[in-house]
DNA sequence: CTCAGATGTGAACACCGTGAACATCGGCTA
DNA sequence: TAGCCGATGTTCACGGTGTTCACATCTGAG
């Protein structure tokens, strides 16, 4: 539909706006993310974005959540199908982690946002971490981990995982060609699972 | 002494800049370090910064890089003397980096800073990631790793304690207690190395 | 049909990074 | 020793930012 209505109320600003936050963060990372360009990009004032969002900050915030679908999705998408593939799954959320982190950089560094002042929305679970935490029950079942291993077991993995995914976009990683990238995370991934592991 | 940085006129602005920095993102992260106000700081312009810094991510990479160095120093304060306790260091290498992250968490948030344009500091290996390949070489001489498993094991291990840190500051496993995350940071330090010597 | 609440506007404030022209002062050369 | 040149710091200005507050406008419930 053509944008040229000149309605003094814009109809669905908050969405537009956390549309056009989400291109801002896209390519530029969080620090991109201006109010002042976004409300300009919706053609609006910029003070309208304070209806909407209790700060940039709040907006931020609902990007980071919208980004945390996002990447769900993308996990989603490569997940095995059949069952009894329980460590299938555990590679494939690693993996799909960091694919996505590669994938989209500047979303990726607004992952983690702090709530800070003006933000209503109530903080959750983050999507992809339930992904794990389903993906670890299903290797206790299939008798990969013991029920002593699986405890905690969540943060190596979330943790070897991000890590990756930091180095190889702000880190000293940044720049190595994509079949390296995969291939360094393939490596990381396959050791977190067998850390986890070790003593099953 | 070959350092130049010492009074070439009057005073040692750059010096006086950088520590003023460090203090700014000490306590408020990257975000809160202000040109503006690190010069008011030390009772100069603010154009007087431009002097010795391109520009203000050219300072933050200074930054950046000090803080690498008070790392270093606080991990080698951990560092187990005697020789033939290669596991022992490698240990001592990733919970160094997780303490000093944990206890720092302004000065850890400017880890990593792309160095940006006016940058002219050359940029070297993270000295972090020096005491990291020594203790990995370590492992080796001690044959609790196989020059096989070797390759690349830098960055499993790193991502690992990077990826967990990053956790516990900004991420889900904010406002966990100080006795839970040294836990959780045992645990994850003992699965990376498990992880990375698990074929040897 | 009215009017109260939700939504968007306009102007203003206090910051910020950055650049250009100008002032100052110390060390090297003649 | 005289004098200049380059390094250092200042002054002023520009355009950008988040945020607030009083005001204008629209919409839906009674």
């Amino acid at each position: 539909m053509a944008t040229d209505e000149a309605t003094y109320h814009h109809g669905n600003l908050r969405a537009e706006l956390l549309e056009a936050g989400l291109a801002l963060v896209r390519t530029g990372g969080p620090e991109a993310l201006s109010l002042r360009e976004a409300t300009r990009a919706v053609g609006v004032t910029p003070s309208a974005a304070y209806r909407h969002f209790g700060s940039r900050n709040a907006l931020l915030a609902a990007i980071s959540s919208a980004v945390h679908d996002r990447m769900a999705e993308t996990i989603l998408r490569h997940w095995p199908s059949q069952e009894g593939r329980a460590w299938d799954r555990l590679y494939a959320v690693g993996m799909g982690y960091i694919e996505f982190a590669l994938a989209e950089p500047g979303w990726f560094a607004a992952f983690f946002t702090e709530p800070g002042d003006g933000d209503r929305s109530p903080s959750r679970v983050p999507p992809p971490f339930a992904l794990l935490t389903e993906a670890l029950d299903g290797m206790v079942e299939a008798r990969l981990l013991t029920p002593q291993t699986r405890l905690g077991a969540e943060w190596p993995c979330w943790s070897a995982v991000h890590g990756f995914a930091q180095l190889a976009i702000a880190g000293p990683l940044r720049g190595r060609s994509d079949l390296e990238l995969r291939h360094l995370a393939d490596q990381t991934v396959r050791a977190a699972i067998d850390g986890v592991s070790a003593h099953s």
